[in-house]
DNA sequence: CCCCAGTCCTGCGGGC
DNA sequence: TGCCCGCAGGACTGGG
């Protein structure tokens, strides 16, 4: 489930490979069905091997290791990846380990139980191609309210359903979508066409309040475990969740019994019905 | 354009 | 106790 605040928080642990070498790329053989890498092995070691890490973005879900060479390692966490420096939960689930030198750490591993993400070596090409404006919308982080009422302002959809959709927006998933509803006091059902300007307001920077207060807690791990920094260390933002898996649950805003689960687009949904009131 | 259901994938918890 | 099934939801795809 890493959504912004928990890739965000595996940018931050892995910045101390910044100014390392790459000098072996593996990637490991496992009994399940290999993630998706691109390009193949050889390919992908002629361009990464030997190249400096000169930075290490972020864009949405995505994390983009810059390389010297202006390639960029672009790492996509889906369900249950990880980006680790030190030893990984379990060998069986490795997926790739880069070797490092020059620098604090020796391994930068990814990890991943599912083996739904996704590791691929992008071209500047690839790059704006993929993660260009056709692909991907603003950062969650940094997209005005002005914008996302000018992407969003005349859809049909329901917002909440309309947060997840990331040529929109990058960043926001299932879990933050109800967090930052409740914050914003909209209900998940709300048409995207019916929402005021003043309420793309208080979405919007509902969204930078939630998504920032996650960031500083390291983010959410969720029940499964799964999900932890570079540091193989759980997040805290779990225990503070208003509404996410709490149906039935008091309110903390108004107090009363009232959370609700619902089901959008086959995804679970959040929400106080007192607070978050259809208009 | 939009929406929905199905797909990938594993681990888990509930029900019998 | 053991087995099956449904669920979790990132992104993507094909059909309507």
């Amino acid at each position: 489930m890493p959504e912004l605040p928990e890739v965000e928080t595996m940018r931050r642990g892995i910045l101390p490979i910044v100014g390392s070498t790459i000098s072996d790329v593996n990637f490991v053989r496992s009994r399940f069905r290999k993630i998706l890498i691109t390009p193949r092995s050889d390919q992908f070691r002629r361009k990464a091997i030997g190249q400096k890490v000169v930075d290490i973005g972020r864009l949405g879900k995505r994390i983009l290791i810059h390389l010297a060479n202006e390639n960029a390692i672009v790492i996509e966490p889906r369900m249950t990846g990880l980006v680790l420096l030190s030893s990984p939960p379990d060998e069986e689930h490795l997926r790739v380990g880069f070797q490092l030198e020059h620098g604090p750490v020796e391994m930068l591993w990814f990890w991943d139980r599912r083996g739904l993400g996704t590791v691929r070596l992008m071209s500047k090409q690839d790059q704006q191609a993929r993660l260009g404006s056709g692909q991907l919308g603003p950062d969650a982080l940094t997209i005005t309210a002005e914008q996302l009422r000018e992407k969003l302002g005349k859809s049909r959809r329901v917002i909440k359903v309309a947060l997840l959709d990331q040529k929109a927006i990058a960043g926001v998933g299932n879990l933050y979508a109800s967090e930052l509803l409740h914050v914003a006091k909209v209900h998940p059902e709300t048409r995207c066409d019916r929402i005021s300007k003043k309420q793309w307001s208080a979405i919007q920077s509902a969204m930078v309040d939630v998504l920032q207060e996650a960031i500083q807690h390291e983010g959410s791990t969720l029940s499964d475990g799964t999900y932890r920094n570079a540091l193989n260390i759980e997040g805290g933002y779990q225990n503070c969740h208003r509404v996410y898996g709490r149906d039935g649950m008091k309110c903390p805003r108004c107090r009363t019994p009232t959370i609700q689960r619902i089901v959008q687009a086959q995804r679970s949904t959040f929400f106080c019905p007192k607070c978050q009131k259809k208009r």
